[in-house]
DNA sequence: GTTATTTGACCCAA
DNA sequence: TTGGGTCAAATAAC
């Protein structure tokens, strides 16, 4: 076994130099013109990163799990190959820069069981004009099961479906309630994720110019960052919101220095355990990541729903809400004097390579009622 | 009666 | 010609 554990962690280092490779970035960078980004090939190398780091921390454990994240690895490469390949980059859009986001993209739209998934990478079909200026991002139904995501403070009235080829689940088109009334342009498209059903990819197209805003959506600061808004929206379905401990002045922001991991099986009802942020490591069974449907700044513990989750399965929903907010927050924020920086420092998602990434200007944000918090049962 | 959803038809870029 | 996106009449829900 400690032939094989040497022969892994070579493996290892192999795998953290070719995602270094400059090569790679290069190649990126040509097809940077011709889709408007690059980020979901470096998504998904830094999910094969996080994957291999798992691997590593595991070597000399559980069989069964190094023999699961071989699997994911294994899934995961195969599709940026296959990304490579059909030159295919159709990730979110790079934020803009001036942001301090210059370096690549932290996971913008990381498939929470892309690890799970064996199913290779498919050229996108999709027209152009759908492929422009939408933000994608990946929500967890409202309640375990439900067959639409959670509500993402808008008011949102469909008006089609559609089969979509090589889907196992229609799109769901929707639009802005207030179109007609207030000529709101705002669109999204929802679709259930072929990995997993409790998961939505939903496509949010144009901003909202109606006045019409739900409780969850007034919590943004008025006239600040509105391009912002409706991705901060969506969050608001997946973050837990608390305003203890939080100061806009304070330079601690909040950090996560230990590694994220997830706590024993889960426990007899649903009530939230003892909120703490990040948890100890131990054994990755079940466990419960809290799924708050509003952005309202109460006790983190009311009114909360949960789902049962597998931990890579919570893990990548989390990576998918904090680079949905790092997104968010590195959009142009108008009329904001007051500049904090907070950063990131959780070993789960990020490493030190791409610690400019972490650095993600909040102050566009209510800073006093924004955290990311895990309950574990 | 009003509003929202469903669904087949249609449009049009690829 | 194909298939994604939208329209609009029919239907359902409130």
């Amino acid at each position: 076994t400690s032939d094989l554990t040497f022969a892994l962690r070579n493996q290892i280092g192999i795998l953290h130099r070719r995602e270094r490779n400059p090569e790679q970035i290069e190649m990126e960078a040509v097809h940077e013109g011709n889709g408007g980004g690059s980020g979901l090939v470096v998504t998904e190398l830094s999910h094969i990163k996080e994957l291999v780091k798992q691997l590593d921390v595991h070597l000399g454990g559980s069989p069964d799990l190094c023999k699961l994240l071989a699997q994911q690895i294994f899934a995961v490469t195969e599709r940026s190959i296959g990304m490579i390949r059909s030159g295919h980059f159709n990730g979110p859009k790079r934020p803009a820069a001036g942001a301090g986001l210059d370096s690549p993209p932290l996971s913008p739209t990381p498939s929470p069981l892309s690890g799970v998934s064996n199913t290779p990478f498919k050229p996108n079909k999709k027209r152009k004009t759908s492929e422009k200026g939408g933000r994608q991002i990946r929500v967890s139904s409202a309640a375990g099961g439900a067959d639409a995501p959670a509500d993402d403070g808008r008011s949102w009235r469909k008006y089609g479906q559609k089969d979509i080829l090589g889907a196992q689940h229609p799109r769901a088109y929707y639009r802005c309630t207030y179109q007609k009334t207030q000529g709101c342009a705002a669109t999204k498209q929802v679709q259930r994720a072929d990995e997993d059903p409790a998961l939505f990819d939903v496509i949010y197209h144009g901003e909202h110019t109606c006045v019409h805003k739900t409780a969850a959506a007034a919590v943004q600061p008025a006239g600040q960052n509105p391009g912002a808004e409706s991705l901060l929206q969506s969050l608001s379905s997946s973050l837990t919101v608390k305003t203890e401990g939080l100061t806009a002045a304070g330079a601690q922001g909040w950090s996560a220095t230990t590694p994220f991991s997830f706590s024993s099986p889960a426990v007899s009802g649903m009530t939230p355990p003892e909120h703490h942020p990040f948890s100890t490591p131990s054994t990755p069974e079940n466990c419960f990541v809290s799924m708050p449907t509003s952005l309202e700044p109460s006790p983190a513990t009311s009114g909360s729903n949960h789902m049962c989750m597998t931990p890579f399965h919570a893990q990548s929903e989390l990576q998918t809400m904090v680079s949905a907010l790092v997104e968010a927050t590195s959009m142009p924020a108008a009329g904001t004097e007051e500049a904090a920086f907070y950063t990131f420092q959780s070993d789960w998602s990020f490493d030190d390579s791409a610690l400019d990434v972490n650095n993600f200007d909040v102050s566009a944000l209510d800073v006093n009622n924004f955290d990311v918090s895990v309950f574990l049962a």
